[in-house]
DNA sequence: ATGAAAGCGCTAACAA
DNA sequence: TTGTTAGCGCTTTCAT
């Protein structure tokens, strides 16, 4: 029978103390324009005039007013979230890595506006955690590390249509068409060998890891190239150990029974520093007595004595790459080179130099 | 005059081939119920019937159908996201424990349905950062870590009402009623030094950081209590230099001038690593001649010569308190402690041990 | 150059 | 127990 009541408050009540943080009607209210308008403001401001403009920046300012995530989300289907699979660092090895990389890729994706989103998976799964992301169109795009040769992630969200880069090339897959980043491990362990070259050294161990790491396959290979290069012979001077300290300690002994090797490439500091604890046992001397190059420099290269050369990754230029890349596959724009490969650089320390004393 | 043309397509068939992932709608019509049922079968499923319970369920699984995060974060104003501000490591100096602490974070937030949500700052400006994602109601908390006596994250978190935790307790404000969670660095320290007496050391000097740092300060507090509690005077053995190995090398020259001191516990594992480089120097052993702890166990600790005795960090325990924590804070719950203080452990390794010989 | 209307996918409140 | 309605805050489309 009778109108039924309108129990909302005023519109203007309601706006006077919202409950939350100004959203975009607050902001228009306030101007003096429709909402609408304001969105403009902060998506295509050619469009408004530049009197209309600065009044509803003024107001975006003094209102301290920040477009809600979830609504523009929803609107646009874009998180501007970057999703990151974040393994436990193993103990027990260095791996300083992420903790450079991870700073590295966080700084230049907010440099495009994302942030990164670090999510875990079951260690026993490569795959877990990246679907539900997907299917609760949570991120917009992953960068994915865990990547060796033969990992299903590429596969897997090429499958999907999810937009993704790589951090390492796709090892064994001529077929592989999506966008990765990678940095060169032979040109490394090439440049590491002719320093110990340049040291004077001419019979150059490497010590590295499992023949099924195409890792370590490649910074080998980098490491017999130098070599070779020289005319020099590295038959017999290659050692297989799991990436360890003990491991690579008893593998160094075994190697100086040959009084002739004096210096040791490795395939990580983990390794490098095991090369230094057998030095250490053998009262020899790093640097002078053996060269010693490791890989990665991780903190463990630089604060141990007396200090590890060691191949450095450029981690910060990989994450720019990987941010510059995401960048190109999200907005469906053909990715300039499907596979870009950076160039680490040598950090010398003492363990590698001749002329030093204690 | 005519009725307007129906231009949509008929239901049935838009649902036939969704554009993207299938939608609550989706799976709605699929199951034969409302939106509103299958919402329930997924928040609420007791209200449902078992048997349509069981029907929904089935589609949902069939469907692969996950809700999507933007929608219901608008709605229920909840992100599922936990935000952190991510500085970089300090190069030089063996913070390992970043690594440590954020993967343990991200899995401990997992079992409760967050993701961890990582942003950059200006390092001059130790607000920067977290106003944006407030504004824009991008994540639920915060868990800040970077806390230092007198920070003022805590103020400005608690003025706008953002939930949050600290890793780290409030130093010096009395008034401080924020939730936090530490290590009792007091404890460790004391620990490392009654290792070091149990080892017949009685001359055991500190090497800590500027009276400036509180986290310094209190760590040196418990080395003091150790060595009063057995009657022994710390007076003259404490010393403190800046976070990095060589000044730690060159302050033990210094102190191992007075050949009466035997033992030292530092306030990091790059002091710590500092003491050993001097010993090295000085072809003394460390663990038969002289005695080192470090503090924090990273990995530098881990894979240096001979192995550095360490306290370690409960991190794992500290990012399970702290996600308890914030589950408290996010249901406004009362916190049940307002602080929780955990207790690190030692890890003993040769640079401790007497009787070894390389 | 500005405004009005519709709707992204979900859940809170209410009705049946 | 299930369905209906409304609306979270934003952008896209279309009208003015």
């Amino acid at each position: 029978m009778s109108q039924p009541i309108d129990r909302r408050l005023p519109r203007a009540e309601v706006r006077t103390r919202p409950a939350g943080p100004p959203t975009l009607a607050t902001v228009a209210d306030e101007a003096g324009v429709s909402r609408q308008t304001v969105s403009n403001a902060l998506n295509n401001p050619d469009l408004l005039r530049p009197e209309t403009l600065e009044r509803v920046q003024e107001v975006i300012e003094r209102l301290g007013y920040s477009p809600n995530r979830a609504a523009r989300q929803l609107r646009t289907r874009s998180s501007h979230l970057v999703g990151l699979r974040f393994e436990p660092a193993q103990e027990g090895t260095s791996n300083a890595l992420m903790d450079r990389f991870l700073h590295s890729l966080v700084a230049a994706a907010s440099r495009t506006g994302h942030h990164v989103l670090l999510f875990s998976g079951d260690p026993d799964d490569p795959l877990d955690g990246y679907d539900d992301l997907l299917r609760s169109t949570a991120v917009d795009a992953f960068v994915v590390t865990d990547t060796y040769a033969g990992t299903p992630q590429a596969g897997f969200l090429k499958d999907r249509d999810a937009p993704f880069v790589t951090f390492g090339r796709p090892w064994e897959d001529p077929h592989a068409d999506h966008a990765w980043v990678d940095v060169d491990g032979a040109a490394g362990a090439r440049a590491a060998t002719r320093h110990l070259l340049e040291q004077g050294h001419r019979r150059i161990a490497w010590l590295g890891w499992e023949r099924s790491s195409r890792i370590g396959q490649d910074r080998r290979s980098g490491w017999e190239e130098a070599l070779r290069a020289e005319g020099l012979d590295p038959t017999g001077l290659g050692v297989r150990v799991t990436d360890n300290v003990d491991a690579a300690r008893m593998a160094t002994h075994h190697v100086l029974d040959d009084p002739t090797v004096t210096g040791f490439v490795c395939a990580s500091d983990t390794l490098g520093l095991g090369v230094l604890h057998a030095l250490a046992e053998r009262r020899l001397q790093p640097g002078a007595d053996v060269g010693v190059v490791g890989f990665d420099d991780s903190a463990a290269a630089q604060v141990a004595w007396p200090g590890l050369t060691s191949v450095r990754q450029p981690l910060e230029d990989v994450a720019v790459a990987l941010v510059h890349t995401l960048h190109d596959v999200l907005a469906h724009r053909p990715v300039a080179e499907q596979g870009r490969m950076l160039e680490p650089s040598l950090v010398v320390r003492r363990s590698s130099l001749r002329g030093w004393t204690p």
